[in-house]
DNA sequence: AAGGTGTTTTGCATTATTGCAAAGGCGAAC
DNA sequence: GTTCGCCTTTGCAATAATGCAAAACACCTT
């Protein structure tokens, strides 16, 4: 991107619906606002506004630029707030990316924990329905199962986990018994959507012995609402398990499957001592938390 | 702020830790970069770098720019990016903020259910443990338990949804029967830590009949959780009670509160179409499954 | 139908920003 | 100990951006 700063005007333009609108708000001549204007869909080869003697309309080319733009205005906007104050505890705003396992049924009780010492801290999850894109900024720090194959980014490993076939309790009262994986063939299993796995990491149906599952969701959360209420059976997270208490462990000597938490960080951030203390408590809790609810397990 | 192009320029130099290194990545003369540093440093009345003959380095205030300022580099990217191509479909990236209660026990099915018609969609849940500020954009929409008391936000209510108290039918074996409101002060009771609770409307416990309660949190599903291990008494949303079969309602005919979720969007959004639809899909999805739950619980 | 008010757009003088080149410093290597 | 290399900083000319004023246009009111 050229120059930033267009993004500003943009904002202003599609707000005010009009160069002269836009320029009163940005104490800027309408011409300037224009050129400007002009400038950016240059730079970008699309046009954002149709023009008319009533003012700037946005195209939809407009309307998708719109949402970022005002995300980078808020970006902006806590920028000069924060340049402030604050003291030496920990506050502010941590935003952590994690998949949605470990977003669920891990993070909520640690970070609670964490906010509890430290009342000025704000602490935002995002459950990422996919592989986190640390490079892009969506986080502060994110949790993922794989190190991350491009990028410069700093791994750190969290711990590892284990996951075990699972069905609650009803569900295989009511059906055959299973005394190996050739069994499993005759009962309906729980699943990734196969497209939307966006980590290898994460397949662990075939890992299993798990073929075709008949119910799918690119969602854990779902995937585990649906074993609890005796939909089937699917690969379920040992920390996850004792979220549901009627739930029992299928075959556990013959499938376990190990998997790794990794905390990635961008490393401009090496040097913000604030994000290094929270990202130390995070792995603690994280490394606690998992082996006490495995133990339950 | 004055030129948001300054802070493209920070990034820069935050990294390269020269002025010279950030005119190699920017193409500008040293000289320019310096005097836009300068420039910069006096708008916001704080010193960003200490100079030295070998380079520039953050000072503390400068670490704290740092971050934001990447997230907004992140905002232009994705600007620049997404204004490319795009059919007709639902695609793109929509990002929702949600009380937690919701985020964890309503929105996953809804959101998956949503994704499965639309491949080319990518939905982001932030979990808020707080009441979430749409105007500082940090979602392109937001669920929230009462209208947005300030700012200029689109509102529109989603469907209404109880509250029970509840405990696990384990706990309330192994404890006195509960007969009347009185009998609660003999219990252990859960909710919320009422230092942090962001919205009057989420203040339950004085309106259940419970004064002090006993085990406290921030987090409404590590409330849940605990109400699940059987350590007490909770108010419990009842679209979340069938999430732990073990729960029984308490009192249901003397205690039951009522509660609103409303949809929150920036007006800035009502022209984009994309977010119009997603909306719509969402306050259905919405409207479907707590009602749906809420015939289980 | 005609004039008034809002808009965008264009030409030009002014102003601000930029690049270049030289100067001044500090550290490392010879 | 001195020189070399890399950095920042400053002065000055070239360049680019800006504001102003006027023109062109559409719409609404009279």
């Amino acid at each position: 991107m050229a120059d930033w700063d267009d993004l500003r005007i943009f904002l202003a333009v599609a707000r005010a619906e009009s160069l002269s609108g836009a320029g009163k708000l940005l104490k800027l001549d309408p011409a300037t606002v224009g050129r400007r204007i002009g400038r950016l869909e240059e730079g970008m080869a699309v046009r954002l506004f149709t023009r008319s003697a009533q003012g700037y309309t946005l195209t939809v080319e407009g309307q998708r630029l719109l949402a970022h733009a005002a995300r980078a205005e808020q970006a902006v906007a806590e920028a000069m707030e924060e340049v402030g104050s604050e003291g030496s505890g920990l506050t502010g705003q941590v935003r952590i990316g994690a998949p949605d396992g470990s977003a669920n049924y891990l993070l909520p009780q640690i970070v609670a924990g964490i906010c509890a010492d430290h009342p000025g801290l704000e602490v935002q999850i995002v459950a990422q329905p996919r592989v986190f894109n640390l490079s892009k900024r969506e986080a502060d720090m994110a949790i993922a199962v794989s190190p991350p194959a491009s990028g410069h980014l700093t791994v750190q490993k969290l711990t590892d986990y284990k996951l075990h076939l699972a069905a609650s309790r009803d569900y295989l009262d009511r059906h055959p018994p299973i005394r190996s994986l050739d069994d499993l063939k005759q009962h309906r299993t729980i699943g990734y959507i196969q497209d939307l796995v966006f980590d290898k990491e994460l397949d662990y149906q075939s890992e299993a012995g798990m073929e075709a599952v008949t119910l799918a969701s690119n969602s854990v959360s779902v995937q585990f609402n649906w074993v609890r209420t005796g939909a089937g059976i699917a690969v379920v997270h040992d920390f996850a398990m004792s979220a549901a208490p009627g739930l029992v462990k299928i075959l556990p000597d013959q499938v376990s499957l190990t998997r790794t938490f990794y905390l990635i960080r961008h490393p401009d951030d090496r040097r913000v001592e604030r994000l290094n203390r929270f990202a130390e408590l995070l792995a603690q809790g994280v490394r606690r938390e998992v082996s006490r609810l495995e133990a339950l397990a």
